[in-house]
DNA sequence: ACGTCCATGTAGCCAACCTACACAATGCAT
DNA sequence: ATGCATTGTGTAGGTTGGCTACATGGACGT
């Protein structure tokens, strides 16, 4: 019984063909084909089974990837042992992110990386990606959603929470309801709104105000980038929701952000990875990282305040 | 970094010696050796260390090999489970008992063995040996201890506890005490034992009759056979502690058992294994029989009482 | 009906691993 | 002290297993 050819189930189980899988490990599709051939030979039963010019797994071999899977976790949780006794957290570490995130965190992290642990990252538009499959590409994957709700749950990902950003009422200078400490939904009853394309999870709260304050919420414009929004607002064209500590980016001081109360209004940034990924050494170093950086950009925020 | 070559190592820390591990895994030591430099070149740092002419473990070495136990137990999860998808607990067990068990337990097991499923059987004496130690060389050891104190802790094994069986102190027919419904302590002052050699757990228990009881115990003879012990009393030379349930299977009728009161007199019974031979469907199916014939073997002398 | 895309066979090459044998070091016995 | 057995380790050579390159056979879309 071979762990490499377990490995590959896995990878296909993820990746879905055996041209993916071929090209992610570096080998060609015959190699594959073949390798899985011999594991089904050795299991005694199908594993895959044709669909389509595709293949798709078995009840047998989706459950034999997942117990792959926990093969994997403890060799990496082995490796990142002695990777410990040599007090060596060095190598490659990939990351997606979505672009607010990326603002807030990884410049800070970078900066404090040890000498021989390297950082790749990349952004991608949360709109359009789904982001929990980044993780067959990617070491970490960082995305958001609103409290409590869990998109990504029953992948069978390792999920960190890394922190809860409040998402505010941004106004323009000069707005009535910008010298209120805060504000509530009947205070948003009349306002026009900046909103963001659907998916976001801004969508949500904007539904839950509405409900709350009994009325329905004018919408006049729909992007999905954050400085878009901001300068609208700035410019008095509107108001809308945005993420408290990445916000104002571009022109401080011209935009002003009051808390929401009476809903909840936050959103929860994690860090998703394959369980065998976030056993390594490396990974667990730059995971760290980011939870002290995000506790930092959080504490911050609130001191002044 | 390969599973062969940490499950090499691993037999190392459980074997001691290189030959030893050759011998086991069907190789040249020359053939061992060399996958161990491998591995120490992977690994970056020393794993062993020459001692005498042998060699050992270093700490790196030994928790390395710790966490190659959890290889390989998810490696035999994964076995086991495409096992239960063919419905298949197939294949050769091995097993070491003590013979008092073996005679208790195995000939019920060995009965109910389904097709296919083979059981290798071999009785030891566990005075003369280490019986943790077997689990090197069979997938199941039987051993037995007093109540609580579990010798073999701490060694990573897995431990299933198949029954307690009650220390009775023997009679033979005729004997003053032998129409009571129990005895204590202080009826014992007196009387003349038959001992056990060293190491057996009875030995402690005779040490607890003495401490209540507050007199010494006169011990005539020792033997390391039940059955010897057991014509000694039925020839009137002495009394003795005797398994409940394993006891009187030479001459029928001419023992007489009496419960012990006022001290906890029972060993227990359990199933020693390394953890990821207990994960293999066909040694997990053995442990059922046992555990199920342990039961029928105390009910069926808990029922008549 | 054709081209494309996918999985899978076949032949051959290469590397990894093992055996066989030799050798150095250590401990035990006489 | 001096053999002698035992232990681990090097070196040379053979065998096997897995990969590539290329060809084949279905399945889908146009």
């Amino acid at each position: 019984m071979d762990v490499q050819r377990l490995e590959l189930l896995r990878e296909l189980a993820d990746r879905g063909s055996v041209t993916a899988v071929a090209l992610a490990t570096h080998r060609t599709p015959s190699a594959v084909s073949q390798q899985l051939k011999v594991l089904e030979r050795e299991a005694g039963l199908p594993l895959t089974q044709r669909q389509g010019r595709g293949l798709v797994l078995t009840d047998a071999g989706r459950s034999l990837a997942r117990s792959a899977t926990d093969v994997a976790v403890s060799l990496a949780k082995a490796t990142a042992l002695w990777d410990e006794f040599r007090n060596n957290a060095t190598g490659d570490v990939s990351l997606v992110t979505f672009p607010t995130a990326g603002q807030m965190l990884l410049p800070g992290v970078i900066k404090n990386l040890q000498p021989g642990l390297v950082l790749n990252c990349a952004d991608e538009d949360p709109e359009l990606s789904d982001f929990p499959a980044f993780t067959a590409e990617y070491d970490i994957v960082l995305a958001h959603s609103m409290s409590g709700q869990l998109s990504w749950a029953g992948r069978g990902l390792t999920v960190v929470p890394l922190m809860t950003e409040p998402l505010d009422v941004g106004l323009p200078v000069g707005h009535p309801l910008a010298d209120r400490a805060w504000v509530g939904p009947r205070d948003l009853i009349g306002e026009t709104w900046i909103g963001v394309t659907d998916g976001y999870p801004f969508e949500r709260i904007l539904h839950a105000i509405e409900q709350e304050a009994g009325a329905h919420l004018s919408m006049s414009q729909r992007f999905a980038d954050l400085a878009l929004i901001e300068s609208f607002v700035i410019a008095g064209l509107g108001i809308a929701l945005v993420p408290r500590y990445t916000s104002g980016g571009g022109q401080p001081g011209r935009l002003v952000l009051k808390p929401l109360r009476g809903i909840e209004s936050e959103r929860q940034i994690v860090a998703l990875m394959r369980p065998d990924r976030a056993e390594r050494l490396a990974v667990r170093t730059v995971i760290n990282l980011l939870r002290a950086e995000a506790a930092q950009v959080q504490q911050s925020h609130s001191a002044p305040h």
